[in-house]
DNA sequence: GTCTATAAAGTGATAGAC
DNA sequence: GTCTATCACTTTATAGAC
């Protein structure tokens, strides 16, 4: 293709804005904000932005599926599972406006024909079923209670995680990853 | 006051109206309803709506605020209140845009200067007392274990109420109500 | 008091110049 | 590939009839 130098320069613009996008979101809020205010923060103008992402809500999704990225590539790779769930629920009080974008957009994702749509059904699933094998290994491991049904504990613990973080965003003195920890210990007894 | 009469006819409109707008989302989804079909819909202009609801969030907290009072006067009123959250997440599945509502303005309301943000701030705080309570009273009665803490479980099982909602909304496979109902049987074994 | 009509301010999205 | 200019549509606000 003739156009391979400037294919490439755009991938990296795309991953420079949305490095940057992740940003703001992570630090600001998410109501509120305008695509116009992103991509002055961002440094481009509107349609620049737009050139990228082809609606508000695509962009919305590409940020949180970068999000997810980085997450598990940082809190959950080598390890148990179930830990890595609480590392991310105590690394999500430094990003409020990414814990009000994921419960903002998985709510409006409901609809089939919205972009993070297949993102969500998505990500569910590899959670859930990647979290029932942490279950099972730590019941064939004996540390956890033989009695429980893995697909169904991890759909508590999912559940449990988003549900939190929703109260937590309310008031900030609720204890999001303890709380997980806790339930899980009344789980084990 | 010489208004008496008009007086009482405008709270009347004006609970005709929340009655049909609840009637609207709770059919119809949440997402793209413009204040305008919400207005046609209901049988009354956009101004009409506005002179009733100082603004479109002040409206939709207002739906959920009617929602609670006949759900709790429907599902929980003389009766044990875990069962109650379970006759209530049942009844869940008939107003899917209520459920999606009820996600959305959670998350928005966490911003101290939005209309629904006293709402969810007093509905938590008396859900999870009154939750607390409950089961405290089934600990008295023998009928769950004494080593629970009332108040972690209260707010764990508020946290897979509303995160049970976001899979359900994606999935409508899941099993809501039976999910918290094996939630506390595996609590109480 | 309640409504119809209309406009203001801001949003996401697009057309077309360079 | 990035801009200026503009569009259609949203929420919100106001003027004025009845």
């Amino acid at each position: 293709m003739a156009e391979r130098g400037s294919y490439a320069k755009g991938v990296a613009r795309r991953e420079e804005i949305l490095a940057a996008a992740l940003d703001v979101f992570s630090r600001e809020g998410y109501r509120g904000t305008s695509l116009r205010e992103v991509a002055k923060q961002v440094g481009v103008s509107l349609p620049g932005l737009m050139h990228y992402f082809e609606s508000k809500e695509h962009l919305l999704t590409a940020i949180l599926q970068k999000r997810d990225e980085v997450d598990t590539a940082t809190y959950s790779s080598n390890d148990d599972l179930i830990d890595g769930l609480v590392r991310i629920m105590r690394h999500n009080r430094d990003v409020p406006g990414l814990v009000q974008l994921f419960i903002t957009l998985a709510a409006a994702a409901e609809d089939p024909s919205h972009p993070a749509h297949p993102f969500f059904i998505d990500r569910y699933s590899v959670v859930l079923s990647t979290l029932a094998d942490a279950i099972r290994d730590r019941q064939a491991a004996g540390t956890a209670r033989a009695d429980l049904d893995p697909e169904h504990i991890a759909r508590v613990l999912v559940a449990v995680a988003d549900g939190i973080q929703i109260q937590w965003a309310l008031d900030r003195s609720v204890d999001m990853a303890g709380d997980i920890e806790r339930l899980w210990a009344a789980l084990s007894a």
